[in-house]
DNA sequence: TCAGCATTCGTTATACCTTAGCAAAGACGG
DNA sequence: CCGTCTTTGCTAAGGTATAACGAATGCTGA
């Protein structure tokens, strides 16, 4: 999985010519393997243990080149990064995030995203980003509770 | 407009039994007289200048306190603070933020918001929240650009 | 091959955002 | 009034993110 991934990745990035440096990947590598939101320091934390001279922007860097090609997405309200688990398509969707567990499911909904899109549109609004993200109790916690 | 948003927050308070303090209170006229989104150290420097032993805690209080009753809402992408112009119905829906003028337009379109509702229950996950952000070009701000 | 240019990286520092913890003061019900 | 619960004042620290700048590296065209 992790790996369908990272294959899909660097066809990508040697498709438009992109620079997937050591650290880049590495970062990549991390997030994928957190297999959930993870946050900039905690990856800072481990990057560190490898390579001692990282810092804040080491981190920021590499996660500012993997957001704007898509690879990885942030999550807003949690100031986390997850890992894009379709990047081979340019999808629009939503995220479910659980307040208990902290998973993370990432909905590619396109229709729902465009119906937003249109009713920005219809407002004489262009929209140019999008961010959706509901919280609550995923399938298992929601189990517990009840 | 200020006002009347104003009353309808001492008319639920007054219903509710909330307290609405003087700092509250001031903390929430700040942010409707801001007329767009705000940020929490900007109302602390405000709120200084009038009562000089605010400190962040100080913001950060009367902001929970208002968000939790939903008087204000925070713009998750902006670490900023918009009053609620409906603070009358317990609507959901989503914000239309301009990335040039910071223009903020809270739409009310409770049924896009059902529509996602109703699909996160589908899933089998429990929906409490949801962040509906759109970013882009407000009308007048697109026409500039074209 | 090499010079010139653009991109990336290392490093330091700092700015910005948010919460913890605890004691004092105030509001409210009996 | 007294006890209790909520709110505040205050100090401090934790967490998140970017500025600035020079050194290193990769890429491109002569």
């Amino acid at each position: 999985m992790q790996e369908r991934v990272m294959h899909e990745v660097e066809r990508r990035c040697q498709q438009d010519s992109l620079r997937l440096t050591p650290t880049r990947r590495r970062v990549l590598e991390l997030v994928l393997e957190a297999g959930g939101p993870v946050k900039a320091y905690d990856l800072l934390d481990r990057l560190k243990s490898e390579q001692p001279s990282a810092a804040p922007p080491t981190v920021y860097r590499a996660l500012e080149f993997l957001l704007e090609h898509h690879f990885i997405h942030r999550l807003e309200t949690l100031n986390a990064f997850v890992s894009c688990f379709h990047p081979e398509d340019r999808h629009q969707g939503y995220f479910l995030i659980c307040d208990q567990c902290k998973a993370v499911a990432e909905i590619p909904d396109r229709p729902l995203s465009d119906e937003l899109s249109k009713h920005a549109a219809a407002a004489g609004f262009r929209p140019l980003r999008q961010v959706i993200e509901v919280y609550g109790l995923c399938k298992n916690c929601k189990a517990v509770v009840d």
